[in-house]
DNA sequence: AGCATCGGGATCGGAA
DNA sequence: CTTCCGATCCCGATGC
């Protein structure tokens, strides 16, 4: 039953390269044109320059080149500043302001009916995470899940690993999630990947575009061979090992856990 | 049938 | 150098 649900009710699938120009009454701005390159180049460029996390909102809008509408100063802002380069494993936490998240996309109310798709999701323990009704209610909706007490989700054996509080010496390598919490915050990626519930943490990739992604993973990382969506998504299973990321009943959609998903917006929310 | 998911297990590469 | 960790790679199996 969730087969016809998937993408294409509530989602904007969109051909690589094939800027036909219109999603579905979303944003008009990133005419989906995914252009690795430039994204490739312009996540390069601010990888590799430490930014000193008060450049300009738009400037990234500019410099991808589509760019025109930006949904809020925030998602630029975490852009530059989610992977700095230097302590991205310098977490922050309860500094995260739950409302006024970054918007998902999706214009569709093919979420209406969240019994449907959502009350199954705990197949992965009492954590008693439920993503269920919310859906609509687009605009603060920080509830839900929100008040599960202490997430057991950090399944005893590896608590601390992700939140290092002694200094790091040097640069981290960019972590797997760490890139796709970038992607979601970069405007010109959602044809790609893209919130399905930001404030839960919920996101779903493409299914015409996750090769894609995982490219631009891949060339990122620097791998020889190229990264398909399979091997990322190896990845993505272990996370759910480690916690950081899980994975929802449902097509190609994965959760940040709730620690990660602080860890990453307090990141990006430096200053 | 096709796609997505899952997890084992070997291996790689970087950091400590 | 070794160890550890996260990721990569390949695979067969399973599910929808």
């Amino acid at each position: 039953m969730l087969t016809e649900l998937e993408t294409r009710a509530y989602v904007p699938e969109v051909k690589l390269g094939g800027c036909r120009g219109s999603w579905s009454g979303v944003a008009p701005s990133s005419c989906a044109e995914v252009d690795l390159e430039v994204i490739e180049e312009y996540l390069q460029e601010h990888s590799l320059e430490v930014q000193p996390a008060h450049t300009p909102s738009t400037s990234m809008a500019a410099n991808m080149g589509h760019q025109t509408h930006v949904h809020s100063h925030r998602d630029a802002r975490i852009i530059e500043n989610s992977w700095s380069g230097q302590h991205p494993y310098e977490w922050r936490y309860g500094c995260h302001t739950p409302n006024e998240e970054y918007k998902e996309p999706t214009p569709h109310p093919a979420w209406q009916s969240p019994q449907d798709q959502w009350e199954h999701i705990t197949y992965y323990e009492p954590t008693s995470i439920y993503i269920d009704s919310d859906s609509q209610s687009s605009s603060s909706q920080y509830q839900d899940y929100q008040d599960s007490p202490s997430p057991p989700s950090d399944r005893g054996e590896r608590k601390d690993r992700s939140l290092p509080l002694a200094p790091l010496s040097g640069k981290r390598k960019e972590r797997l999630f760490q890139f796709l919490f970038e992607m979601l915050q970069t405007p010109s990626m959602r044809s790609c990947i893209w919130w399905v519930q930001s404030s839960s943490g919920t996101f779903q990739f493409s299914s015409q575009n996750k090769e894609s992604l995982a490219q631009l993973w891949g060339r990122r990382k620097g791998n020889r061979k190229t990264m398909t969506y399979q091997k990322m998504a190896r990845a993505l299973r272990n996370y759910s090992r480690t916690g950081e990321i899980h994975k929802v009943k449902r097509k190609l959609t994965y959760r940040f856990d709730e620690k990660t998903l602080k860890g990453l917006q307090g990141d990006g929310k430096l200053e």
